[in-house]
DNA sequence: ACTTATAAGTGGCAGTGTGCCACTATTTGC
DNA sequence: GCAAATAGTGGCACACTGCCACTTATAAGT
């Protein structure tokens, strides 16, 4: 029923290739939100729109798909990213101008602490709230693909560890918990919340207190050995 | 400290475009074990070999890839899937002797009902039983990628519905906890099992019964209108 | 007919992790 | 000292799975 050639010409050579391409969703959490980099188009197609970071598959250089996301931030930023992970592939004709377009897209998690100041940025660089952000703001499909990623990272969130990797090198439970509701986009009980993360035994105390505030309260850190971890149940 | 170029050529035309194919693992249950379609190679490399269907990207024809999916399914078989799940992008130099190359990995599955008999497979085309693969028996990297796809069916099915694709039509609750069974590669208890699948409102009593056997059994159908549902928690 | 073996199906309680809510504890500012 | 705010706890309810013994139905053998 299907309109496609019946032979076995498949593998003959000479198709038109589709072009590759990587893009990254880079995430981090700032003034109590989620923040992405966004990179300024300095070209046609979109000039002067925000775009995710992304680039072409390097052939030469790139050993895997990981290593070219890895490298397309790098290019644009110092900041490695302390969690990375591939969430699909996109095709179709119409998603680029310049033709039929596939892209591998990651999502990308860079701590707090890390992040630090956004001073050795690049200037066409720009970490962007995503509150602030609105619909057809980004160029080419890229609001489509930061939807999905959106959509995993909230999935996630809800029986895994990852938002510890938004979170900074020490950290209180309540603050923890803040993280893990902005990015569930829940609110969470506070006595399930901190239960299921100590019984985890993911995160260690410092031993440190924190000095403001109205009451002191206890810092915590990721246990170093410490991988993605996954809960038994769903919260939320 | 990484190695790539530092200007913003990465949009000049006229790169070296890697190619981009789909692979689709197809599997389906039968003789109480999964079953893998292959697809016996008539040209080099790997001439002679057993491979997992799979093909170029028509930039022409197809609209996205899980188009290319299908259709690349549909010229090897007139099976149409009845589920059909993207699992991941794989890409490197080495992986095809003829270069770098990516191929977006699909797992599909097939119920023993709509498979039917296999005398109108094409004579390249084949199922082999999972067991019956010794490892590097499969042309390329495709024991890998079927390693993936073993890991995303064996994990999806302790807290998923994805196993009732496989069971034909109309089956008992212990069929099914023998295919749920052979997809998660553990063994369930039985009232475990039937309250877990008889409380998600996923499939109904035909009102038939089995004839064959010691006791007769119910027999049961999917429900017309269920999608893949999620269970609460994990099995097994 | 009675027994035996086997598969289908049920009753019921224990275990585990989350939801919920009230309660106590500590610190700051008045 | 007292109120307000945040940190942290006690304890039980609830939902779902694990477990295991038990009953029911059918075929086959004696």
């Amino acid at each position: 029923m299907k309109t496609s050639s019946q032979n076995h010409s498949v593998e003959k050579d000479s198709f038109e290739k589709p072009i590759l391409t990587v893009d990254v969703a880079y995430l981090s959490i700032r003034g109590g939100e989620l923040e992405i980099l966004t990179i300024k188009r300095d070209k046609a197609p979109h000039e002067g729109e925000l775009a995710l970071p992304g680039g072409y598959v390097h052939c030469d250089e790139d050993e895997d798909l990981s290593e070219t996301a890895r490298r397309v931030i790098a290019e644009k930023t110092q900041l490695e990213p302390d969690y990375i992970e591939q969430v699909e592939t996109i095709a179709s004709r119409s998603r680029d101008p310049r033709g039929w377009t596939a892209t591998v897209l990651f999502m990308a998690l860079v701590s707090d602490s890390k992040r630090g100041e956004d001073d050795k940025l690049g200037k066409d660089c720009q970490w962007v709230a995503l509150g602030g952000l609105k619909r057809k703001s980004l160029a080419f499909d890229h609001g489509e693909l930061l939807s999905k990623v959106k959509e995993r990272l909230v999935a996630k969130s809800r029986y895994t560890s990852i938002p510890l990797y938004l979170l900074p090198k020490e950290f209180t439970l309540s603050e923890a918990q803040k993280y893990f509701e902005i990015t569930t986009q829940s609110t969470l009980e506070k006595k399930s919340f901190r239960r299921r993360l100590l019984d985890a035994d993911i995160i260690e105390e410092t031993g440190e207190q924190t000095k403001t505030g109205k009451r002191k309260a206890a810092l915590y850190r990721n246990k170093n050995d410490s991988n993605v971890h996954f809960f038994p149940r769903m919260i939320g």
